[in-house]
DNA sequence: GACCAGATGTACT
DNA sequence: GTACATCTGGTCT
């Protein structure tokens, strides 16, 4: 099966002409939890044919490797899929899944430790605000598939992140969505989230 | 809110 | 070979 690669026309944008900045490695290199915190209000962007495509985030969870029950980096796994988990912070983490969807996850951390920061929904355009509502749709609209798996988002020329340095948003915290299979840390509040977006699945920050 | 089908790559036996 | 997945959209209550 061959993901379509072509981003949403909608997703039009150009974050550098908002004069945000592009994410620093040393950005990408803290604690997990607290990357997934601060990427809430960021704007994914990806360069494709001349033309930047962007979109703000607004919720992401955060997966904290061999000691994590519901990463797929759990106790040290590595394989091919999961390779790119241990790249430095600041590479994409691309997997495919339920058979039909894709999944985007930023790396973090240093090269070694395999946490990351899922994507999980960021702000659609007006017109379609629940175009990003979702792990797999917000890839869709983007045209991620898993080829861009192990891209190295710092300097990148396709795929970035841009800080967004105005006012914080509102912050909601909560369980991660889709891992009750792990146990305790199904539990674990790793989930961020913009209180004030529509594109929010689940607001509820009780598990 | 609860429940469910759908489609297939990945991990593991 | 087999079980299951970092999901989504639909139906029913």
């Amino acid at each position: 099966m061959i993901a379509k690669r072509t981003p949403d026309p909608r997703l039009v944008f150009d974050p550098a002409g908002l004069g945000l900045s592009e994410a620093e490695r040393s950005f990408y290199r803290r604690a997990t939890a607290a990357v997934a915190r601060d990427l809430i209000g960021a704007y994914l962007a990806r360069r494709w044919r001349g033309r930047w495509y962007a979109a703000r985030i607004v919720e992401t969870e955060a997966y904290l490797g061999a000691g994590d029950a519901a990463a797929h980096s759990f106790r040290g796994r590595r394989t091919a899929r999961v390779e790119p988990m241990y790249a430095e912070g600041g590479h994409l983490y691309v997997y495919f899944v339920y058979g039909m969807h894709t999944c985007a996850n930023i790396v973090t951390a240093r090269a070694g430790r395999p946490e990351a920061v899922l994507l999980r929904a960021a702000e659609g355009p007006p017109d379609a605000p629940r175009l990003l509502s979702g792990p797999g749709k917000l890839c869709a609209a983007f045209g991620i598939t898993v080829a861009d798996s192990g891209r190295d988002l710092v300097g990148g020329h396709r795929i970035a992140l841009f800080r967004w340095r105005g006012r914080r948003p509102r912050l909601g915290v909560g369980p991660r969505i889709g891992v009750d299979y792990a146990g305790e840390a199904a539990a674990w509040p790793l989930r961020f989230f913009d209180l004030d977006s529509a594109a929010v699945s689940r607001r509820s920050s009780a598990p």
